[in-house]
DNA sequence: TTGAAAGCGCTAACAG
DNA sequence: CTGTTAGCGCTTTCAA
């Protein structure tokens, strides 16, 4: 592999003169020269080694993704909304599986300090422990998270009381007054904030807040199958059901259907995120969209500017949507303007 | 952020002793001082700069992923797969999407190298043009491709043909006669495989093959959907439907719905991969399982070998299995013995 | 307009 | 058992 040195010595310069003319600096090179180097370099197939750079330049145009599984669409969405706008800033991207446990954050966290990431974008998983917070305020400058608000990092999220308030009134509109509520896992913000838009709108409606209507999920579908079929088996049944994420609300429509309701006469169900399958299943769910895409694009924005020492945003809200699909109305079409369900 | 000279000055002893230590060399250090650069390293929180390690010792524990998109639940898993043995092993992941085109592969190859990549996986996407072909081959002994049997690389694989042989004769067992093809992009060869796999095994029953019941996709239930209502316009239409993966036999099922048509009485539908969520379908997805996770896991520990030189094998084909649900016959389980089915 | 040389942080002969 | 020193491949003063 080739280095400077044997360009500059094809060359009969220095590497210096080498280094200027790849760089394309600012430093005056003579332009006969300037030819004769890029020449030996396309000739010799020479590229700088991003090491040595990093090593002396203190960057390396790479930054980490923590995540908690790559196997969960959203996941999948936001990072490919995040790839999308570091290949065209030039950033590589590394990918850390976290778990979403602690442990797992923390040493990717070290790990990527070790690599000399310039910078990392957080999303999922617990950032309340000590030691995580602590870590994560060290490299305060070249954090952005995902999905959060109470920590003071600049955030990008989606408007999530918001979303779930809106999933309830649409079920309230539709006569409902029994409505269940699925929340993703333990200590996650983005539930805790879905829950709290759902109970409010229930509040503001003077629905009381039923606590048996209310199952601790984890995400999964399997999970939304299981928590469906406990809220479905008493006498005391909701008649919809919001779930946390779709993936969940799928698992809830299956669970719905073997016990013999319908969907959606029998039980309606919202889901959240409109995952690109969402419109596709039988009944098509009707879901709040996020924007799970531009929400990761937004926060490698903010990530390049932070970075770049430009000035940016440093908290951007994505508002949610309802799209009304066949899982809380037959004909949804009839009765909302709704042109982005295909049909 | 500390140094290795920063803990040598402060516990008086030189780098050397210090890069000893930390690196765990079998070369003697006297006890004392282990524990004493131990401390200081503890107190200092100092970790050793991988760029200038990697410099050193050529060598980065950082590969790279080449794949067309990470949103495809496919590659997800695949990445999860890999994934799961880069981390035990200490590797870390840089993910590059291609797009599956020539150009984004070329880009991507180029910056791992700069970035000095141990090895790359490479997975989807074309590989046949000239100039990847011999870039890649510049590389050769740092590379392990997923589902590819025609290049000269170390190569990891589903029975492809044979899995969709599974699909055919299962169809042709119900008594389907007319059974349509759904294939993914052009110039992947896991789609032509699956391909050739539908021929033989329609030549080896006996049942011509009609060009009019193959139709060319694109892997996303769009292009299922798409391609299915085009197969099901004309009179002569298929009974069934093999689709080269889940994600169009998703847009096929809700294409013959839509249509009209009930799955499975009146086109029953076979998919390929088993995405996660085909279980949860209405119908439940018939589908032609591949270990996607198992298969990235084994191009990683392939890769690994690879790397640390020792022996491997250089090839490695994963059975598939048919996974019979309701989208080609109802009550599946009475038929047939299929524990993974959820029910 | 060009180059010599120092140094980024670490490892590994080689010499005590 | 410990330390000196020469790089790894590149950028960047500083001097010419």
């Amino acid at each position: 592999m080739a280095k400077i040195t044997d360009v500059a010595r094809k060359a009969n310069v220095s590497i210096t003169t080498v280094s200027r003319v790849i760089n394309n600096n600012s430093h005056k090179v003579h332009p006969a020269t300037r030819e004769r180097v890029l020449s030996v370099v396309r000739e010799l197939d020479f590229r700088p080694n991003a090491l040595a750079k990093g090593l002396h330049m203190k960057k390396t145009l790479t930054i980490g993704i923590l995540i908690p599984d790559i196997s969960n669409p959203y996941y999948a969405e936001i990072v490919r909304g995040i790839q999308n706008v570091a290949d065209k800033a030039g950033y590589s991207v590394t990918l850390q599986n976290t778990d979403g446990k602690q442990e797992g954050i923390i040493r990717s966290i070290y790990l990527l300090r070790e690599k000399s990431a310039d910078g990392v974008i957080f999303s999922g998983g617990i950032i309340t422990g000590y030691e995580t917070l602590s870590i994560l305020r060290e490299l305060k400058e070249r954090v952005v998270v995902i999905g959060r608000h109470e920590v003071d990092f600049p955030a990008v999220m989606a408007d999530n009381m918001g979303g779930a308030a809106q999933a309830v009134r649409h079920l309230i509109g539709l006569g409902h007054r029994e409505i269940g509520f699925i929340g993703g896992s333990d200590g996650s913000t983005t539930s805790l904030d879905r829950l709290t838009g759902y109970r409010n709108a229930l509040a503001q409606n003077g629905l009381p807040f039923n606590e048996k209507f209310v199952r601790p999920g984890s995400w999964n579908p399997k999970s939304g199958y299981l928590m469906a079929k406990t809220l479905l088996k008493g006498k005391e049944r909701p008649t919809a059901i919001v779930s946390a994420n779709d993936q969940m609300a799928f698992g809830a429509i299956k669970a719905a259907k073997e016990a013999g309701f319908s969907v959606p006469e029998d039980l309606a169900v919202v889901g959240f995120d409109n995952v690109p399958l969402s419109s596709y299943f039988d009944p098509p769910l009707t879901t709040v969209e996020i924007p799970i895409q531009d929400i990761g694009a937004a926060s490698m924005k903010m990530l390049v500017g932070l970075l770049s020492g430009s000035k940016f945003e440093k908290r951007k809200v994505f508002p949610t949507k309802l799209l009304v699909r066949e899982s809380t109305v037959r004909n949804p079409q009839i009765r909302f303007d709704n042109p982005k369900v295909p049909r």
